[in-house]
DNA sequence: TGTGACACGTGATCC
DNA sequence: TGGATCACGTGTCAC
């Protein structure tokens, strides 16, 4: 019986007195006030009087309208409700940001996929807020070069989208004799970071080094 | 005073039994029911009766249980808890709804983003549910081209990620006088997507041609 | 008929 | 000391 916190046990020898207020203002909202008075008037002859509101009434509807109006939103904001309950849209809502949240993860670890498979063991930081467009760092272009074996590195470069420029560092590897294992770009909102799994070889089997 | 819709106003005269069942048990829980009836048997003499439960009273006890349990597990999920209360539990769940709603929107627009700006636009098919890597198909590779304007076009290829393979995609474009505008390419769970942005051109200035 | 969901006003508790 | 929050038991409504 862990519930009923209740009987405060040691009051003052008022609490006569506030049942009395109590069961009072609930004869007198039962009774309606309309024209009745007639058997509430010889039980308690304090029928019309003012209400006897209590001290946190209209506070109290005023957190019950602010708690329900955050359920009404609440039921806004999630497309799968079940039911129209207060119980079921807690549920709901709690199911769709698992739901929400996994969905990030996914797309985050599809984006974050790197060629050297351990883009991560490399000691670069992990960019999923980073990322975000709304950070107002203007890049001019960034390069990262992180070595990852005898002649292959992790080749990072952030820039902003132009046309050709693509080609232009295509070239710049084939210059130095480096063959491209394979390449992840994620372009969004004009910029565009490129991660590059290259290797660097004395020799080259591709025309690209013609 | 949208309130208070109660006061039926039209009952039978058993009103007045439930009235004195409320107020008894009112006065019974005030009590405590530890050894002080002494003011509360002057007062209602059936102060060891069984309790005159209310006919839904476990079951709205249940209900608020179950409200406060689905409380408790929203604010276990939802990360920047404000304030400890259900109004700011409430409130918090909703932002973070909000924002895990943009975050699939901004990420789910990065991975559609593709070179041409306009991909969505040549029919292709918005690819957000089906890049799921629990799809069980497998794909051995899959070109698509899709043409742009006089002499470019989209280029959508999906494979399984292979060492040298992108190496050999250049190649075949470069034999064919295929300039690379811009690329994106995105790889999960060993199988990649590249979607190429190129222009056949006659000649070309790039090294490839070589 | 009765069962569940709600709104209501209250006392208690914390700051 | 008030203001805010909470748990409580009730009456009422709908299915």
């Amino acid at each position: 019986m862990p519930r009923r916190p209740r009987a405060s046990r040691g009051g003052s020898g008022g609490e006569e007195v506030k049942m009395e207020d109590f069961v009072e203002s609930m004869l007198n909202l039962g009774g309606g006030g309309e024209g009745e008075e007639s058997e509430e008037g010889e039980q308690l002859p304090a029928a019309d009087a003012p209400q006897y509101k209590s001290k946190n009434l209209d506070a109290e509807r005023r957190r019950r309208g602010r708690l329900n109006d955050n359920i009404l939103k609440l039921r806004a904001v999630v497309p799968n409700i079940t039911k129209m309950s207060k119980e079921s849209t807690l549920a709901d809502a709690i199911g769709h940001i698992k739901k929400l949240q996994n969905q990030v993860l996914e797309l985050q670890s599809q984006l974050a996929d790197s060629p050297g498979e351990a883009w991560e063991k490399q000691g670069s930081a992990s960019c999923s807020e980073s990322f975000a467009p709304t950070d107002n760092i203007h890049y001019q272009g960034q390069v990262e070069l992180i070595p990852l074996g005898s002649c292959k590195y992790n080749l990072k470069i952030f820039w902003t989208k132009r046309a050709g420029l693509f080609t232009k560092v295509l070239e710049a590897l084939c210059n130095y004799n480096v063959q491209v294992l394979s390449l992840n770009t994620i372009t969004y909102y004009g910029y565009a970071e490129s991660f590059f799994c290259i290797e660097v070889t004395g020799f080259s089997m591709s025309p690209f080094a013609g």
